[in-house]
DNA sequence: ATCTTTGCAAACATTTTGCAAAGCA
DNA sequence: TGCTTTGCAAAATGTTTGCAAAGAT
């Protein structure tokens, strides 16, 4: 036989998004994958052109609500910012807590939360498509 | 005596804000008093602009701004669109179910979520300055 | 061959700002 | 009077879009 091709992960992503497998779309899930914590269209595009000089701010914006609405990412639209973006994780949803003073943004999951906005949403006649749950906050002195 | 000077009680807001008493103050807090919901503000100056047609949109972010800083109103940024105001009630603070087909906006106040959120953010060593937690659904049918 | 995706620049939507004139205390 | 606020227009953000060229299947 002549070879599988060998696929990337980032070509299956693109695959699974029924999307076509590009450059620019690799390189972005590349950005994507290989960067911590949240970040925006501008660190994305800064990145993604770091390793490919040929990539435009559009493409990103393109490539990530593509990817969202596969599934595939998340947006995040924090107070007062730009959105930021971060790859999906299957299963585990989580929240965010947002540090005032430097912006960073800390993780967190609470089963007890969900399950009282299942309850909430539910009294109120309505079902989940998704939520959001932010605490902006200061670090406590020690 | 002469007369104590009439106060509205949109003046005694400003006064306690520490904000001049203006024509564009009143007649957006008077707007903001009338307005069912979370207006956004294109919503608050074209109603403002009605009572008072020399009324700009600049004076109106600059008021929201005053406002929100010193607690008068809050400012909500739902997803995908632009902020959105409402009176700050004192105590009940409360969050938000946004319908997705029609925009509606549903408040519900949860105290077990609120507290759960407080032993969060201690657990991270944070302190909360505030917070927010939207929800995001479709009517079920009945 | 056909349909999708890209880069670019221009368009958009929302919010902020510089400045001189007007208003308030 | 002296500091604040206003309106206007311009600028600043962040994001989207039209279009012709390039790329993927």
């Amino acid at each position: 036989m002549k070879s599988a091709a060998k696929q990337s992960k980032y070509e299956t992503v693109l695959r699974d998004a029924g999307l076509r497998i590009t450059e620019p779309r690799r390189v972005i899930l590349e950005v994507l994958d290989k960067t911590e914590g949240h970040p925006d269209a501008a660190e994305i595009f800064e990145r993604a052109v770091a390793i490919n000089g040929r990539i435009s701010l559009a493409t990103v914006y393109r490539t990530m609500k593509a990817l969202e609405e596969s599934g595939a990412i998340e947006r995040h639209a924090f107070a007062g910012g730009p959105a930021r973006f971060e790859q999906a994780r299957e299963g585990e949803h989580h929240d965010h807590l947002i540090d005032l003073d430097t912006g960073q943004v800390i993780e967190f999951a609470n089963p007890t939360i969900e399950a009282l906005q299942e309850e909430i949403a539910a009294k109120l006649g309505y079902e989940i498509v998704h939520h959001r749950l932010e605490i902006y906050g200061r670090k406590l002195k020690e």
